[in-house]
DNA sequence: GGCTATAGTTCTAAAATAGAACTGTCAAAC
DNA sequence: GTTTGACAGTTCTATTTTAGAACTATAGCC
């Protein structure tokens, strides 16, 4: 598999693979989503190397994800902010929240409790349909190529 | 950081990311929830090294994800099939999937299009609170520290 | 001038992955 | 009864990535 071209492989999944299909990407923006933007707050509550930080904001960057703004004119300094892009991949984020929540917790209880400003309660996400807004189930959706696919495979 | 106990973290994401959190485990998981169940028809859709399947099969069946069931008693033989908790990750494969679709697509259209068998309809996935319905944006949630959590970061 | 803060870059060592070849079991074909 | 092929891996070396630490650069403050 050639991971540099894996972005343009006639499969929605590989290609969202491709930009958030790897550990440090998916922990840096658990960060940008609790509010974390700066270099040196990113290392230090993450523990990355900085150079490998440098590399997956810039990735970030490149892909859309998080927009590298000034902050600072002299010395320039810059802060990592999530475009719409970025904020759209909220859902994934949650999911893979949810799925920790669920099935890998102590006992404990959850780390983190959610609440929805909107109707003030604590929530769980739930994936539904958009046209009848049941919750899915992996195996009541049926699969059909779209017009994005020749061959091979996908999902 | 050690990836050894990423998923004793007081993070819900982290452990999750301990699990599903690289390129290899996430297609192979696209894979299962199309039915692929044997170590060729993995091996020959994705074009992964067999040494590199393999170690992902073992680490999956060892979190619960995969259960390896014989299917050939001589020679010995096993697929690998989605457990619940491995059917449980639907949503986060859907989320990943959507914004695919979403932002990383190109002029000829969706790969897959994915129908609703209780409704019918072709569909989009829609993550939205488990109180009020609504679909759940990023900045209408409120973090607060749950039980399972001291110091530290988190989401 | 010396100290600190911020945002990186550069270097070497260790670990993970790629790619190809090899092993072992059994069924069916010749 | 020997050969071929399918299947499910394991083993090996070469390349690529990542870890960990040190270094660079700009500027404010004392």
């Amino acid at each position: 598999m050639k991971w540099d071209t894996l972005d343009e492989e006639p499969c929605s999944l590989s290609r969202t693979v491709a930009v958030v299909g790897d550990r440090w990407t998916l922990l840096i923006l658990r960060e940008c989503f609790l509010r974390v933007r700066r270099f040196e707050a990113f290392q230090s509550s993450l523990q990355i190397t900085r150079h490998l930080l440098s590399e997956r904001l810039k990735k970030l960057v490149r892909f859309g994800i998080l927009r590298r703004v000034p902050y600072s004119e002299a010395p320039k300094r810059y802060e990592y902010i999530l475009t719409q892009k970025g904020l759209d991949l909220y859902p994934i984020i949650m999911a893979m929240v949810h799925w920790g929540d669920t099935h890998m917790g102590d006992e404990r209880g959850r780390p983190l409790l959610h609440e929805h400003k909107t109707c003030g309660k604590l929530f769980d996400p739930v994936m539904v349909c958009s046209e009848c807004g049941e919750p899915l189930h992996a195996r009541q959706v049926h699969v059909h190529a779209g017009p994005g696919r020749r061959g091979a495979d996908a999902a």
